[in-house]
DNA sequence: CGCGTTGGGTGCGTCAACGCACAGACAAGA
DNA sequence: TCTTGTCTGTGCGTTGACGCACCCAACGCG
């Protein structure tokens, strides 16, 4: 039996786990692959055990957008679930690490056969659709600032570990802000020794402080992450 | 057997609807009216006929947002499908009207017995949050001006009607922008004899013209709506 | 070693939206 | 009729973010 990070399989009975087991394969999730494109067939659903995987939309004109994030906390294509087997986003790899695949048909069966894995996977739908939410509210009402230390914030408590890789221009794509706004906003971190960061890789100094940086809306998106095992150690 | 306008339920099958229909109760939603707030329990779901229904977040210091609209073509409180008993947003009554509602028991009995109503509900579910979403991205991105638009024309897709009681105030909170922003941008519309508007009734006059004026996010939402039956008068 | 690429830093003019303040216009009730 | 409250219009200084342009430093590769 596989032991998993991922606290939605975590979660599950025993038994139903040992069930489930059987369609999961372990796979490596590289540094932005892309699992799902907006408007093309979902053919698997993806069980982060330590990695990052980011939720974009795009609007005609603009870069692309995160409006959610997906950690070990939850699953990437959960859509099937509402029987849409269509991706409405972009679904990319922001922290490279390993996670469990499960075929489309394989999800389904599980679904209808395990009681409490329908019930999990439904209650992780419901805390995405309060995580974008949050985004969206958070998009139009907080300063760079805050939404960045925010999205740092998110990204260590779904990777399980203080330092990341991510430049200042991917930074500003999930923010949809200017790169330089990132940069301002990041530099000021740095000085009040917060966080750490050199061409490409960001480290996570003092959380508290980004938690005092950041806007309230950070604290409500910890939902299912409140039990947070401590930090693995960073892989160089 | 109860004639609906909701597009939700008369796109189910007759024998699943008639099944239904016994615990449908046709109610009069009151503009103003509050049927969810959020983090208390939801006892019953909403299916409005030919009323508007905003969903609305609130975060510390700013006042709330609108991050969905559900009209004819939805229900209100469909959290109880993913097996969430508490609202997470605020269910605002924008547009008066008929509505049917469900109690919870008999809404979750439904899904259960009832495959093409369960996935009705699920896909509408689906279809809520590809909105909110686009509501997130489009406050990104978007001028004030075209979000009116949007909104607008969003409200009288689901409305049914092209007249509706809605003061700039009131609208500068669905938007998430100040009320003199939405004078402004109203008052330019009304120049161009796209809107009318007095004192909380505005009027759209020519929806081609607010679609040119609004972005490319309108579109993009109308899932569900593209056999919109012809307008009803208004009620004075 | 040299050179191109990538990641980060900085300055500057512009602009949409903000907060505030106040004025007029209409509606409803006393 | 007069008053009061609601709804809309407008002006003004401020500001967060934008777009652009250009710089430097570190790294990667032949």
């Amino acid at each position: 039996m596989v032991a998993t990070q991922n606290i939605l399989l975590a979660s599950l009975p025993r038994k139903t786990l040992s069930t489930i087991q059987r369609g999961l394969t372990p796979v490596a999730l590289e540094f932005g692959q892309i699992l799902h494109e907006p408007g093309s067939p979902l053919w698997e659903v993806y069980f982060p055990d330590a990695c990052l995987v980011s939720l974009l939309t795009e609007v005609a004109g603009h870069p692309p957008l995160e409006v959610g994030m997906v950690g070990r906390e939850g699953a990437v294509g959960i859509s099937l679930a509402l029987g849409v087997s269509i991706s409405p986003v972009r679904a990319l790899v922001q922290g490279a690490g390993p996670a469990l695949r499960m075929s489309k048909a394989c999800f389904l069966s599980a679904l209808r056969t395990q009681p409490s894995f329908q019930r999990a996977v439904f209650k992780y739908a419901h805390v995405l659709m309060e995580q974008v939410t949050q985004t969206a509210i958070c998009n139009r009402f907080h300063v760079v600032e805050a939404r960045l230390a925010r999205w740092l914030l998110m990204t260590r408590d779904r990777m399980g570990t203080a330092e990341f890789r991510m430049t200042h221009e991917f930074l500003s794509h999930m923010l949809g802000v200017r790169r330089e706004g990132v940069t301002e906003a990041a530099a000021m971190f740095q000085r009040k020794r917060l966080i750490e960061y050199a061409r490409g890789k960001i480290k996570i100094l003092d959380h508290r402080g980004l938690e005092a940086a950041s806007c309230t809306c950070y604290r409500r998106s910890r939902v299912g992450l409140e039990t947070t095992s401590p930090l693995r150690t960073p892989r160089h």
